[in-house]
DNA sequence: CTGTTAGCGCGTTCAG
DNA sequence: CTGAACGCGCTAACAG
């Protein structure tokens, strides 16, 4: 194991002048910064980030943090494009990240989920998929001894941002779209298939469709489908009969809603949210939100550096694409 | 932030005696031992990991190396559980994990490489989708200098051990029992969708397959589908008019063939290979090889862990299920 | 501008 | 059985 001493031995100079080096600290003579380099490369140098994060007052590891709430393997694609994204700019910015999962440490208390993330030298956490049940998370971004950045919820506070896209603007679009396009026939009875109650994006996307069937002068029935594929099935069975056009409020229950119209053998459009490649499988082509998973995590660990380095927290908007999703556009 | 030292300060006795208590060492009194772990307690104190792999001369931390090959987002399932299974173990097992994607390091050389790893205190390295011809780690695990396992490739030696299924088996039965299931039909022209040319798990399964074609004397042809469901579409359309059967050496080419049959309104039995909950979507029941991700990455970072506390390396194998894999059976 | 020094939190001798 | 002392690799004052 190659450490700073032997480069600093190597380039003959102090330890501390490499650790300027490296850290690009001001007042080191272009010579001596030339040097120290050299010896890096020659050596195959790369600091240690595990001492780094011990010794350094400021340690800059984040935590990311999977919440994976329903039991479908089908949304996999989602979490893997937040771990891959959230990883890869970590990575970039040269920023120690590590994965966790909800399930290791949903029995903890706010104390022991503060002592573990200590323990652990981590000081920025980045939250996917958190509800407005999980307590302890709650009470820990309130604490505010971490930098948090949030996926998906309206909660930010002097160390705290979040990241989401405008959910109310998204569910009216593609609905709005979906109709228009659907206007020859009957479309001004809906069914729309919210998520979970409570939910953040649920409400939001349920109040988009509220205001667009206010504005669209649509008779609109809302069923609650807690975005499960089987739960969209029964509604649909139940209620799509006599309604027009069907909304959902994620692409699993549209794929739910449309292979049970499928088997009712009624045609009804329908729309999702997400644009999950699943959706491609689906056998007929629908409108859906396409959020890009990867940037959103890239954004969120972007902005948790930033808090880090003493940003204060706010609340970030990305956006999004109404797109028409085909199995043509999915495979390769 | 709580260390050893408020520990020891807390439950009147010297660091050393914590640490000693902490690690499960002997020749500590009980009662000495029971009014450390008290005070642990009452302190809600969490070992500094960081310090912890540190300070000590054999830091347990393990990489999770995910190789992701195939452009397709429809086997995300396969990573999350990879990556879910080996961190959950890791978190029981008390050892420190982080995951790494190939794309972060595959510009690397092996020096580099090595350093890298070096500088993030890792010694335990767990591949997933290593092919042969990445060669950067294949040198690195025939250097030895760090433990590794390996997942689906036959690669094993005093540091590294392999864990996989029985791909050679699991390819004959599934394919065996498609085709008795069929007996009625004819059914000893069989197309078979290889995977990926010079696999290690492509080969195994093709042997498995050469095998059952001897014994049943079946008359096979064998194209190379690169587990792309594109190709596989191709295939299907190319070759599968004067067959009776399509084996298939992943779900998604599976379900490529199966798609391309509807569409050429013809019908033959096909199987795939892996498990994948997409495979319910494919619109009508198919047998494949269920594997369990989760559990097979957990066993390997137990191996992991096995090597780094001086085990020898060894090939490890897993036992799969063939199941028929239908819509119903994913939904919930 | 550069070198010296003191820790970060912990594990590990080695005396007591 | 316990505790003082050292060092892991690094950063951050402080001296020079």
């Amino acid at each position: 194991m190659v450490s700073i001493k032997d480069v600093a031995k190597h380039a003959g100079v102090a330890i501390s002048t490499v650790s300027k080096v490296l850290n690009n600290y001001p007042n080191i003579r272009l010579e001596t910064r030339t040097k120290v380099n050299q010896a890096v490369k020659e050596l195959n140098y790369v600091p240690n980030s595990v001492a780094a994060a011990l010794s350094s007052k400021q340690p800059c590891r984040i935590a990311l943090l999977i919440n994976i709430k329903y039991k479908t393997q089908a949304i996999d694609e989602i979490y893997m494009q937040y771990i891959s994204g959230g990883i890869s700019r970590a990575t970039e910015l040269n920023l120690d990240i590590i994965t966790v999962f909800f399930s290791m440490i949903e029995n903890k208390s706010i104390d022991e989920l503060d002592a573990y993330f200590m323990s652990q030298s981590i000081t920025g956490i980045v939250i996917y998929g958190i509800s407005k049940e999980d307590n302890t998370l709650h009470q820990l971004i309130n604490r505010e001894r971490f930098k948090v950045v949030v996926i998906d919820a309206p909660i930010f506070n002097t160390n705290t941002s979040s990241v989401w896209i405008d959910n109310h603007k998204a569910q009216y679009e593609v609905a709005k779209k979906t109709i228009l396009e659907n206007i020859g026939h009957a479309s001004d009875r809906v069914l729309y298939l919210s998520g979970k109650k409570n939910g953040y994006v649920s409400e939001a996307r349920l109040t988009g469709m509220e205001k667009l069937a206010a504005d669209l002068n649509l008779e609109m029935l809302v069923r609650c489908g807690e975005f499960s594929e089987l739960k969209a099935r029964n509604l649909t069975m139940r209620f799509a009969k006599n309604k027009d056009i069907i909304v959902c409020a994620s692409d699993l229950m549209a794929i739910g809603a449309m292979r049970t119209l499928t088997e009712m053998n009624i045609f009804r459009p329908v729309c999702g949210f997400d644009g999950i490649s699943l959706m491609g499988y689906a056998g007929k082509q629908m409108n859906t939100v396409k959020q890009d998973f990867a940037r959103i995590s890239a954004e969120a660990v972007t902005e948790a550096a930033r808090l880090l380095n003493g940003g204060e927290g706010r609340n970030i908007v990305l956006d999004f694409q109404i797109v028409r999703l085909k199995y043509e556009d999915i495979i390769c």
